[in-house]
DNA sequence: GTCTATACTTCGATAGAC
DNA sequence: GTCTATCGAAGTATAGAC
């Protein structure tokens, strides 16, 4: 990598081409599917054109997992001051699509640090977010029944919808439909509707 | 592939220090980096050996696949015999090491047929059985309070223990410690001890 | 900003001698 | 069974013309 280097502009078009081209390779294929000749077939742009919008391809993922966190924070935000329910934040953990994004940048981080502290840095912003919901919500109910904290709820439900997401991307089912309806059942009896 | 190939015994020696050496290079350094060189490097055995024990490399992953994944049957299997409980359940699902093993073969089964099949086969397989041991555990206590079921119980613990162990690796740490203690606490409530 | 051309690396896999 | 030698494909990245 030389510091003199050239970068394209950030606001450019066919920058976001690039990005719209890599993540849909995310997620039709998987990461080891986003190379830099592969993105470029996709957005049909030449592939050396990727190395000048991003000096490496780490750079490429991070810049296709923050705009996608980005956009998924804001909306849970959104959300939660529209309707502050258990519902709402099982909503934004159970999501389809971006449990399949979550998967392939986990797996990801797995192997590349420069990956890892950003998908490890978001994943502690949200769960701290999540956290503090779930705490209010609960805390209207009074006590919760069997030494539950809002912590163990909330683990509980983020573990039970990414299993979930796991198994079905590999398309094992077992117990999942009774465990999604437990709690379903459960959303309302615990929170605000 | 050429029918006609050579394939090495599998009683070899040689053919177990390549093995070894793809998983130890799969669980320090993720699947990325079992390669037929670096396996041949790790194992101080020509890379071309690979080819000549293992046809592909998907036949290489398959078999330290399924060497790890029937020892790990077989202990449940044994450790259910000689202690029929919810803990037991518990330490086979929330084993460490296994755990760092299964996360990387279920993100390279995300992006290889071949693989995908054998360990969305073994992962049924494992949780039929440990649904038989839950359901015949939990039947000696009478009905299970608020609707849940063994099936939901199981669905629970696994995703606790999937979600602690892949956001361990990412140092991620929110809410594990109480989440588990939960765990824990309730194990000798709902089983025998 | 986009193109062509290309250097360099690593990979899976095979051929054939010993 | 193990060795040397090698092919062809695909990857990241860079240089330099336009």
């Amino acid at each position: 990598m030389d510091a003199s280097r050239r970068i394209g502009a950030r606001d450019s078009l066919t920058r976001t081409k690039l990005l719209d081209a890599a993540e849909q390779l995310m997620l039709t294929e998987g990461y080891a599917a986003v190379t830099s000749r592969r993105v470029g077939q996709q957005a049909e742009i030449s592939s050396q054109l990727v190395h000048y919008y991003f000096a490496t391809m780490d750079d490429l993922f991070l810049e296709v997992f923050r705009r996608r966190a980005d956009e998924g924070f804001a909306r849970f935000e959104r959300a939660l001051e529209a309707r502050p329910s258990l519902r709402t934040v099982w909503s934004s953990l159970n999501d389809g699509s971006g449990s399949a994004f979550n998967l392939e940048f986990v797996a990801l981080a797995n192997h590349r640090k420069a990956i890892r502290a950003e998908v490890a840095s978001y994943a502690e912003r949200f769960r701290t977010m999540q956290l503090a919901a779930i705490s209010s919500i609960l805390a209207a109910r009074g006590t919760l029944p069997g030494g539950l904290t809002p912590e163990v709820v909330l683990v509980a439900m983020a573990g039970v919808s990414q299993l979930v997401a796991l198994e079905r991307a590999l398309g094992v089912s077992g117990g999942h439909e009774q465990a999604l309806a437990f709690i379903e059942q459960h959303l309302d009896d615990a929170g605000a509707p």
